[in-house]
RNA sequence: GCCCGCUUAGCUCAGUGGUAGAGCACACGCUUCACACGCGUGGGGUCGUAGGUUCAAGUCCUACAGCGGGCACCA
């Protein structure tokens, strides 16, 4: 059989994806047990205008290890796929194209024309992700493929528009809220960036009516002054105590506004008195409603001043009416000073335009209300459970407890449309479909609502909407829901964890998920975080092409959940890794004729020899640590498992064990059982693998003999599809294979090789010469044990002879000597190669590390305390370590006698 | 201001109160019949600082420092 040398990623890549999408494997039809389990994930959706970066690799593979793992446990298994519309990015793109191909505005073409040609623009170019996805190898069922603008999702979404409002939960009117004026649309206090800024505090004077007294108020925004409607002090503050109640005159507007005390107002920040603008500010929209001040609009949808600002402000941009207000002041000597300052300004998280805080209508929905399920179901029973618990429990909650009005409305083209009409008279009727409304209005002339949800709004269904709701007795919303965990990043905890928890509640009556698990952030190599301005986003495709997606997944699955900078030596480490995997297999392939996957560990395991009892102990206990790991979501766990399982010791060790047995010049029935010996353990290993590497796992799995549809988990075998590893059963840990007594033989076999090897290194020997040994066992038993590995011993120490005996007294002076576990020596004759001084120093340190390390353990025992407090396992424990430490120093000692002085 | 996390080898990171680990990097040797993306051998750490608890602390507690994050405030 002709296999290449080096394992080629993409090849394999290339194969396999489509037949499992294409037989149905992916998809919870494929298990044919009526009482299976259930394992279920539903994607947290990426915007469709995306394409794949760092995070959503990192999520997607843990999302596919898990969904793996528990299919080839026979979990009946769904992860379900899909996208989010995207509101404001869509609509900008097409936005963008629609002026740069024909110079034209959405307005100029019409809502329905442009709609319209979103939904070819998502059609050309939305399913990028997806094939992205494809190449990371993710075992989503593509056949429930949804989108949140779906004929399915929408009715979803007016359906809990509708009860919500019926309830009273959703409002419409005039708030607060974030205003792009760039973008020309509300947001919500999620779509917004904080960020500092150098700026300037200024101090203006505002005179007191009928008295030559001025108040000094500070602001960073001189141009709100004009739509001032009080000045606010705090009540305990003395130097402002006979001034509340009275009333200033407001500059430059003349305007009389009143002097009133908040407990808003911090007495120990600026003057103490804070100037109100009810209007461009959140808090003193607040302090506005307390005090019933009224609100005085003077900054426009576009940034620019109103008419109420002023004849003279009127049209200008907010800056340019800023410099105005503060040159007026200081024209008229009320500018007390400007001082520096730096300040948060808010932006919007798309464009980066300043956002403008206004009154304005929109429609809201009082999230604090909805929390309150989530938030008890939290308090009273920890659920759902975080992964890592600390810090995102405690997140969660304080953002569930302290929820405040979500502003719904977006004045966007794309998206779900607001679910409201408004006849004639201004009278509004929400309502499921127009018709429904007619019948509510008793009129045809409605007009619908211009505005769209925002975005989050559908996707905080998605767990629900997806598989069904709101269809009464859906079956997938019976079987599928709650889904199992949600893997999403940090700052996800907000937008959908806690809303999907919300609808999830309000309308199933139960948690959306079990598990939310958290994954780290990525950082490039220096520490900043990855974004698109800094340009230092590391692109998953490009790692993919140059290492392949198998070792990529490796290193993805290993951060889980911690903060990582991104090292490209990892995945090439584990590219070498895949390399290995395909090497160890090509070795066993090349060497497999007469032989099948599951023959060789025919009779009973005591009848074994020590290396086969060993490999199938430390292959039994991998599959028990990497399955507790994958449960407990400690993917680094399992990784390291894999790998040390994979290479350490099958590799170094349990293939060079058997390579004179597997390559035995004459066939034979001992042959045959060692070929089938490797071919198992490897099949075996592959299985464990697969979860985290599907495509090395499938591609090699697909070439051994031996496995067919007898291989597939019992709960596959009916569903006709081609035999695949991804549908054979995960191994289960055998508790009777592990057999520690083989674990500590092979301890002191590998620890006579290393020592011998170590041996030959260090007094220069060619590592094509061979050597002889002479083992001393000091009559302890273990003579029969390397008697039995002799074989394996002369071909991993490139020894011509091996003389096993009670002890070392009759070697050659001109021996290298070294020590082994349970009194055990080993010498290397070596006439004409020993430097006898060189030797005695070397043995010598070897004695000194010994006895320092007595010294520390004899320290403890005699220290009465230990003896006496901790528990008699440890301290016998380390009466035995003293003990093996105490012989190794004797033996040592002897060794340095044999030699001469 | 409040809360949280991190600080372990040159780098990236594991680490469960009981002998400090891995990968990469480094050094030396190797055309050993699966693999140089390899094989063998080795060097390298007062576990951020200072206290405390304990027979025993990288691990638990307190304070501090540096870095990072969240929330509040930011007139």
């Amino acid at each position: 059989m002709e296999i290449p040398k080096t394992y080629d990623p993409k090849q394999a890549e290339e194969h396999h994806y489509g037949r499992w999408e294409r037989e149905g494997c992916f998809a919870p039809e494929v298990n044919g047990d009526p009482s299976a389990p259930v394992y279920s994930i539903a994607i947290p959706p990426p915007n469709v205008t995306g394409s794949l970066h760092m995070g959503h690799a990192l999520q997607h593979t843990i999302m596919d290890v898990l969904t793996r793992y528990y299919r080839m446990k026979g979990f009946r298994t769904l992860w379900l796929p899909g996208t989010d519309h995207a509101g404001i990015s869509t609509q900008i793109m097409v936005e963008r194209q629609l002026k740069k191909e024909e110079g034209k505005t959405r307005h100029d073409v019409g809502r329905e024309d442009f709609i319209g040609r979103v939904w070819k623009w998502k059609e050309q170019y939305g399913g990028e992700i997806q094939r992205q996805m494809r190449r990371e190898g993710v075992s989503v069922d593509w056949s429930r493929e949804r989108f949140t603008m779906d004929e399915h999702l929408s009715r979803a979404v007016r359906e809990f528009f509708v009860r919500c409002y019926e309830e009273g939960l959703i409002y419409r009117g005039p708030g607060m809220i974030n205003w792009c004026p760039k973008d020309q649309t509300a947001l919500s206090d999620l779509e917004v960036d904080k960020e500092s800024q150098a700026g300037k505090l200024y101090y203006l004077r505002y005179p007191v009516k009928g008295s030559d007294r001025r108040v000094t108020v500070a602001t960073t925004r001189p141009e709100t002054m004009l739509g001032d409607t009080a000045v606010a002090v705090s009540p305990v503050d003395e130097r402002y105590a006979d001034l509340v109640g009275m009333t200033l005159i407001l500059p430059i507007v003349g305007r009389e506004i009143p002097l009133v005390a908040d407990e808003f107002v911090d007495p120990e920040f600026g003057t103490g008195a804070v100037k109100v603008t009810p209007a461009h500010d959140p808090a003193d929209y607040a302090m506005g409603k307390r005090h019933g001040l009224a609100q005085v609009s003077v900054i426009d949808q576009h940034a620019r001043m109103t008419a109420e600002a002023g004849a003279e402000y009127e049209g200008l941009d907010r800056y340019e009416a800023r410099e105005r207000v503060v040159q007026k002041f200081e024209e008229s000597g009320l500018l007390e000073k400007v001082v520096d300052y730096e300040f948060s300004i808010t932006k919007c998280e798309r464009c980066g335009t300043v956002i403008e805080p206004l009154i304005s209508t929109q429609w809201f929905l009082k999230q604090a209300e909805l929390a309150r399920e989530p938030l008890r179901l939290f308090r009273e029973r920890r659920e759902p459970r975080f992964v890592p618990e600390n810090p995102y429990a405690k997140v969660y909650e304080n953002w569930l407890a302290g929820l405040y009005d979500w502003t719904l409305s977006r004045q966007l083209w794309w998206g779900h449309r607001i679910p409201a009409w408004y006849d004639a008279g201004g009278n509004v009727y929400v309502a499921r479909t127009e018709e429904d409304a007619r019948r509510a209005a008793g009129a045809d002339d409605l007009e619908q609502d211009p505005d769209v949800l925002d975005t989050w709004f559908s996707s905080a269904l998605w767990p629900i909407s997806t598989l069904g709701w709101p269809d009464e007795g859906s079956p997938d919303l019976k079987t599928f829901y709650p889904t199992s965990v949600l893997v999403t990043a940090r700052d996800i905890i907000f937008l959908w964890v806690s809303r999907m928890m919300m609808t999830g509640m309000k309308f199933e009556g139960r948690k959306a998920f079990d598990d939310v698990f958290i994954t780290g952030t990525i950082f490039d190599k220096h520490g900043q975080r990855m974004s698109k301005t800094k340009a230092n986003g590391i692109d998953p495709l490009v790692v993919f092409d140059k290492y392949g997606v198998d070792a990529t997944r490796l290193v993805l699955a290993s951060i889980g959940s911690t903060d990582t900078r991104w090292n490209d030596n990892q995945v090439e480490s584990y590219r070498n890794f895949a390399n290995k995997i395909w090497n160890a297999a090509r070795f066993c392939l090349m060497n497999s004729e007469g032989a099948r996957v599951g023959g060789g560990f025919e009779g009973e395991p005591e009848r074994w020899a020590l290396h086969d009892r060993w490999i199938v102990s430390r292959l039994n206990k991998t599959a028990r640590e990497v399955a507790a790991a994958v449960e407990a979501y400690q993917f680094h766990e399992a990784v390291y498992a894999l790998y040390h399982f994979f290479w350490d010791d099958f590799c170094d060790w349990y293939i060079e064990l058997s390579k004179s047995d597997v390559t035995a010049a004459d066939a034979g029935p001992e042959r045959d059982a060692a070929r089938g010996r490797v071919l198992t353990v490897l099949e075996q290993a592959l299985r464990l693998l697969h979860p985290f590497m599907p495509f090395i796992t499938e591609e090699l799995w697909q070439r051994l003999p031996g496995v067919g549809k007898e291989s597939l988990h019992v709960a596959y075998r009916e569903a006709g599809v081609t035999p695949t590893v991804m549908l054979a059963a995960f191994p289960r840990a055998d508790e009777s294979l592990v057999d520690e007594r083989a674990e500590a033989e092979m301890r002191s076999v590998i620890e006579l090789v290393s020592r011998v090897r170590n041996i030959r290194t260090e007094l220069s020997v060619k590592p094509s010469e061979e050597v002889r040994l002479v083992i001393g066992t000091a009559g302890n038993g273990l003579g029969d044990l390397f008697t039995a590995s002799l074989p394996q011993i002369k071909r991993l120490t490139r020894a011509a002879d091996v003389s096993v005996r009670d002890s070392l007294a009759e070697v050659p002076r001109a021996s290298a000597r070294a020590v082994l576990a349970g009194g055990a020596e080993v010498a290397v004759p070596l006439e004409g190669l020993i430097d006898f001084e060189q030797e005695r120093a070397r043995i010598g340190r070897a004695r000194e590390k010994q006895e320092k390390e007595l010294q520390k353990v004899g320290g403890q025992l005699s220290n009465p305390q230990f003896v006496g407090r901790a528990p008699a396992e440890k301290v016998e424990e380390l009466r035995q370590r003293a003990a093996d430490l105490a012989g190794r120093i004797k033996a040592l000692g002897e060794m340095l006698e044999a030699l001469g002085e």
